[in-house]
DNA sequence: TATTGTTATACTCTATAACTATA
DNA sequence: TATAGTTATAGAGTATAACAATA
């Protein structure tokens, strides 16, 4: 008789349990800073940018141009973001970071830090240097450069 | 001047990017037989319990009551599941395959075996090895049997 | 009163596709 | 016609909380 494998035979399986423990006690701490993770994906790509056109952070966070725009809505209300007209195309615009929203980055990225270290710290350097090696080999192996952020 | 972190910086960006496009493609799969993932395991663990009430299924994914609710709605509407009342205590029911969500199991599970393969033999042993015992440690070290799966 | 389960409501994240304005 | 962006619609996944029935 053939065995049935079970939810947690598979590695796919508990990466989606630490992973969803990691981004949900993430979600909590970004949260208290009224931010969303997607939102402050959007924040970290434009604070080295400057400037950008909404077609662009689509193509760089892999996501559709309906959600980015429904992304920048919800900043622009938060007044962390500012819409720029384009003077040569006006059919388009930038997205840049307000004072407010330049300010938090920095806080954010600290709520980052930190939740990488309460999960990883728990693992040794070799574990943990392991652990980006073969994260970084699966990237690489499985092409998932252009994999969506879902 | 303080240097602050980028999204690609952290390991726990790294694990949902492989997370998400593991669960993602294995999404797509399961699809291909007319349920979610959230679905497959709720079905994966009925086929070894033979019956359970709502509450516990709920426990055993770490879901809220609603969540099972809602979902046993869906399943039992694709036929997949029955519902059976209790004699003993009238508020409660127990959730069972039908035989068509009995027969659906291992297709599911040899479509979750397949994803795994599909993503993880990229590594070789010693990485797959790695990965595992890393996984496990981070679950055990961090008490994550409580987290909810969303 | 406490518990089981359903339902109502709400939110995040995402997609597809229709639509507007501009090129 | 093609492109940039918005909006409408939909659906998965989840939570909280109000509710009904039963214990």
């Amino acid at each position: 008789m053939p065995s049935i494998s079970g939810l947690t035979d598979h590695d796919g399986y508990w990466l989606r349990v630490v992973s969803n423990a990691v981004s949900h006690d993430f979600a909590r701490k970004v949260a208290g800073e009224g931010v969303t993770v997607a939102e402050w994906a959007v924040l970290r790509v434009l604070y080295d940018v400057d400037q950008m056109v909404p077609s662009s952070l689509a193509r760089e966070l892999r996501v559709t141009k309906g959600a980015v725009s429904k992304l920048a809505d919800r900043l622009l209300e938060k007044k962390l973001i500012k819409r720029t007209e384009s003077r040569e195309d006006l059919r388009m615009h930038s997205l840049s970071l307000s004072k407010a929203g330049r300010q938090k980055v920095p806080v954010l990225a600290k709520l980052a830090d930190d939740n990488d270290a309460e999960y990883f710290g728990v693992l040794t350097t070799e574990e943990r240097d392991a652990l980006s090696r073969i994260l970084t080999a699966l990237v690489e192996r499985r092409g998932l450069s252009d994999v969506p952020m879902d």
